[in-house]
Formats: C-alpha cells, structure tokens, sequence
DNA sequence: ACAGAAAATGTAGTGTGCTACATATTTTTT
DNA sequence: AAAAAATATGTAGCACACTACATTTTCTGT
C-alpha cells in the first residue's frame, strides 16, 4: 500500500508546473492563465463571451471576471456587452494581444512536452487516457448515469 | 495530435477534487490542505515544526504560515517558538484536533480512492508511476544532473 | 402580455499558492 | 570572538480558485 499519493503527485504538479510558467510569462506580463484565455481568444478569431470563456477553462465565472479584467487592465483585451444580447459581455483581443498571441499559441504545447519530455509517446497517451478516465467520472458523485457528463474539453488539441 | 492536453486535464482535476474535499469537510471547519497538516501532525505524534510541514506539503514558506495561522484561528493547533533552537516554530495539535484528527486520517485516503474508483488497480499503479516520473523530473530545467533532486515523498503511503 | 424561470454577469469574502523582501537565530569561517 | 553564511520564520502584495448572493436581460408558459 505505498500508493494513492495520487493526489499530492497531482497537487504537487500543476503547482510547479504553474509556477514555472508564470516565472517564464512574467516578462510578457502574462500569467498562464491569461495565457489560456489569450491562445482560445486566438483560436476564436479574437473574440468570445464570457462564458465561453468559462466553459473552455472550466472554471466558475467569478474567476473569469477577473481574469479578464486584469488582462484589460495590462492592455491585451476590450470589453463590452454584446449588442444582440445584452447579457453577454463580448472579450475581444486587442492589436497588441494578436500578435503576440500568434508567439504564445505555442507556449502551452511547449509547455506540456516538456513536462512529458521523460515519457514515451505511449506513456503520454496512457496517462491521458487515464486522467481523461478521472476526468470524466468526476462529478459522477453517487449517481448512476455514467455518461450524464456533457463531454468538454473536445476543442484541446 | 489530439493529445497534449494533459496540463488542462491535471489542473481541472485538482481543481475539483479540492472543491468537493473542501465541500466536504466545510462542517468540521477544516479545508484538504488543513486537514493533511493535521494528519501529518497526527503522524508525527501531534507536534512538527512550520518547517517539517513545509517540506511535507512541499510549499512555500509563506503557504504554511497562512496555513498554520488559521488553524491556530480555529483552535486545531497552537504555536510557540522551540526552546532549543529559537528559530523553529512548534506546531502542536490541540486535544480536539486530535480527536477529529483520527477520523480524517481516512478522509483524504478515502477521497483518493473514490478519485480513482474507475481505474483498475494495475491502471492506479500505472498512473502513480507515470506522474511520478514527471515529478522527478520536474526541477531539471536543463540541467544534466537527473538524480540532483532529493527524493522526497517517501512518507506519503 | 405578464409573471416567473433561466442565463450571463457582477460583487463580496475566503483560502491557498507564489515571489520578494525583512528579521531573528544558529552555525561556520576567518 | 567577530564577521559571514545559513536556516527558519514573518510580512506585503499579488493571482486565481471557490461559494453565496445580487443584478440584468432574455426566454417561457399561461
């Protein structure tokens, strides 16, 4: 019974790997989270609503709100309610954020290789699938409907 | 290329397992990271310094005082300098955190295996080795010293 | 059409993590 | 023994995550 220190393993990494990433953003005055919002931005032709946002992260959106509002504070987003549906607050990407989000489209990439970079290509993809197996029986908490789960996560690739 | 999305998977999990295991444990005014000081401390016979516990949960500094001040706040543990060697800071669990404190030995083992319940145990153990290998490797930027990092980790079982 | 539900966002407050700098107490070096 | 280095802790300030509650706008049902 020396295992199922699968959580701290888990903790542990995304801790570090967080913090090496915003050390390596730090001159870009990104973090890498404004880093993610900035490459889906990218990939939505510079312009997304705040819940698309939140779904893509998935995280709640409070922490959206302020994600986005540091990143227009620093300059790399505008801000306004959409016209056709005024609940909707449109983010688009600033002239500055275009270009340097072309550079930054392959940090995360870069990133995650790295963090792999001692495991086999099969290794990798065993590990994905297995988190990916985690991952979908998370919020599956004593229920019985194994596939009630709306699948996410299909556009990170 | 449809892999590569580890970063984002790792991080959502962590994310939500610390949501619940925070839900969870709102009643008995403890958070996860609260309740493995104190069942580190509960280990270690009920007393560590801030420092033991930093190198345990392998954080900064400044994480466990935080930490250690709010459970101090709450009445889990109290907190007075080492006669022997001034710069230390005892951490002592107080009487009612060692009651609950057995009690939660089981809760983060058991929050573990219900996030792995879908995965066979040669899966678990597979998943262990694979993460583990990252985490080694985590502090070699380029290095070329793979055996530099100090193992830790070893009392996690 | 109007009431009520649903959806998107905002605000307040908290917890955990970090870096950078500061302080206090050993330990080591000279 | 005095100076310097190392160790442990403290403080300030930030980022990001959450829940709980509030607000605004749109959609739905009667």
């Amino acid at each position: 019974m020396q295992e199922l220190h699968i959580g701290f393993l888990l903790k542990s990494i995304t801790d570090k790997l967080h913090a090496r990433a915003d050390a390596d953003l730090k001159a870009k005055g990104l973090t890498m989270a404004q880093c993610r919002v900035l490459a889906f931005l990218h990939d939505k032709e510079g312009q997304a609503t705040q819940k698309e946002i939140e779904v893509y992260l998935d995280v709640s959106h409070p922490t959206v709100v302020g994600l986005v509002a540091r990143m227009e504070q620093n300059g790399f987003v505008t801000y306004c309610p959409d016209p056709s549906d005024k609940r909707n607050k449109l983010v688009t990407l600033t002239e500055k954020a275009h270009i340097v989000g072309r550079e930054l489209k392959t940090f995360i990439p870069r990133n995650e290789a790295h963090m792999v970079r001692m495991l086999t290509k099969d290794e990798v993809r065993q590990l994905s699938a297995l988190l990916q197996k985690i991952y979908d029986g998370l919020d599956e908490h004593d229920s019985d409907s194994p596939k009630s789960k709306h699948e996410r996560r299909e556009n990170h690739d």
